[in-house]
DNA sequence: TCCATAGTTCATATGTTGCGAACTATTGAA
DNA sequence: TTCAATAGTTCGCAACATATGAACTATGGA
């Protein structure tokens, strides 16, 4: 098994950062983690909103996120522990990941907001 | 030749954003749309920080920018004109778009004072 | 030593990207 | 009108990336 890759910080580039968090899976993840000030094992993320993620694929989405530098794993025990680095990040680019994270939130709530009045929409044709 | 694809602002999403941002050509391609106040051609691009990419390149380009919502193109005359739709996001994401960019400086500069350091390290080594 | 649990790696099928070549749209000149 | 020039787009394919089941590794406890 080989060891795992944390880029330096002065590593770490907007690119890397950017395609990471462009998939909907590792934005939660990595919302998930920023938002705790505790870790999380990898398992916990098994289930993301309903939808099953094989575990193949979850340790891949941890790779990526670890290689662009949003997250710090460590082994503990048989499980994992991961924490979000961004401190660090907050550092060396100023808002960038409060500001991801807020548009997430938005699209988040407007598509809440969406999916409520097609609900409601469909019940008055009904009615 | 189909029509080009501008998605309403509803319908733009992060991860679309950031995917698009994620490409060093597009991020350089949209800084400079984003900075300026009129618009550009496609073909202000051919050549990118002495770097040439290939105008089919440069059109993918452009289309991913276009349908992630970045950016407007408008057919005039015989040429293309792009502009950025940064105003309508500010209003959806605020603050993304000028974090992302503001990081993209960031990095830019460091790139440029790490360049800058080797050099000066080859010369004293050499002299 | 054996088993269970948590993750990783491998193999591969499927998807995405980059780019040369061929094409389309528009303008202007003959 | 026809022709050529210019600006972009689309096609086709090779190279690269991603998702996932199956097989594997690491750790801890019985």
């Amino acid at each position: 098994m080989r060891p795992l890759i944390h880029p330096s910080i002065e590593d770490i580039t907007v690119e890397g950062i950017l395609h990471a968090l462009s998939d909907p899976v590792r934005a939660a993840i990595y919302a998930e983690l920023a938002g705790s000030d505790y870790g999380h094992t990898c398992s916990n993320f098994l289930q993301i909103s309903d939808r099953a993620i094989p575990k193949s694929t979850l340790s891949q989405h941890f790779r990526v996120l670890r290689e662009a530098g949003l997250i710090r794993s460590e082994r503990q025990g048989v499980e994992m522990n991961n924490t979000s680095r961004c401190a660090e990040i907050e550092q060396r680019f100023p808002s960038l990941i409060a500001a991801v994270m807020n548009a997430h939130r938005v699209q988040f709530a407007d598509r809440a907001r969406a999916a409520k009045r097609k609900q409601s929409a469909r019940k008055t044709t009904a009615g």
